[in-house]
DNA sequence: ACATTAAATTCGA
DNA sequence: TCGAATTTAATGT
């Protein structure tokens, strides 16, 4: 089923989670409010598929999503998680383009998504929008230069590591803030390791004492150490 | 793979 | 709407 048919406007504190909606003018929000929608998205559904037209611009309001490449054309995926705070896309609906990857809902999810229309006039219209845009952009690069070196490590406790740096991204995630609530099942799916061997890697680095888990969740301790660690 | 523990859900008042 | 009982989910080894 269309996700647009199920969808319905957005709660208040479903909003407070939405950080470039705090940038606006009164009349911008106001507009945006119009038109922003949120869904519930179940396991294993896809949030847009590749070569699909660009309608919306989405963002995770709670919940674990997967972005990936399309399987059906090469071999090697990388996966990169979406935890709250994510919005994703603008690089091809900036283009209107179709979308290039794949998105898929690790778990139950609350994606929030505006038009591609309304994404335009705001592109047209707000600075502050363009500014966040411009910074999404940029940390988004950055995220993904570094996840071509976490690939090429073998380490296990540093590929988790590392890969959990990521997902404490303050700036690209801020939903997620001190604990980012994923299950160990989950990172591994993401990491590319057994669950067993991801409980491994969480142990040795609670014992540095670079985060805490928690049940359903991680906490991080000391996010550049995290970032740095090598074992 | 299994035992333990935490959380979510159900159900009866 | 409260909390005890039951089921489901996540963890640790």
């Amino acid at each position: 089923m269309a996700l647009l048919a199920r969808s319905r406007a957005a709660l208040p504190d479903e909003l407070d989670g939405i950080p470039w909606l705090q940038v606006l003018e009164p009349a911008e929000r106001r507009r945006v409010l119009d038109d922003l929608r949120v869904v519930e998205v179940q396991v294993g559904e896809l949030v847009c598929r590749v070569g699909r037209p660009v309608t919306f611009w989405f963002g995770v309001i709670d919940g674990l999503l997967k972005m990936s490449n399309d399987t059906a054309l090469g071999v090697p995926i990388t996966f990169t998680g979406l935890p709250p705070g994510a919005w994703f896309g603008e690089g091809t609906v900036l283009k209107h383009e179709p979308y290039r990857y794949n998105i898929q809902a690790l778990r139950r999810s609350l994606v929030a998504g505006i038009s591609v229309h309304t994404f335009d006039w705001l592109l047209d219209r707000s600075i502050a929008f363009n500014r966040f845009v411009m910074m999404q952009l940029n940390e988004r690069l950055g995220q993904f230069i570094g996840a071509r070196e976490i690939d090429r490590l073998t380490q296990p406790d540093r590929r988790v590591a590392r890969s959990l740096g990521a997902l404490f991204h303050p700036v690209l995630y801020p939903g997620v803030g001190g604990l980012l609530r994923i299950t160990q099942h989950e990172l591994g799916y993401l990491v590319g390791l057994s669950r067993q061997r991801v409980n491994q890697a969480l142990t040795t680095l609670q014992a540095e004492g670079v985060i805490r888990v928690e049940y359903g969740g991680v906490r991080v301790l000391d996010l550049e150490r995290l970032r740095r660690y090598d074992g």
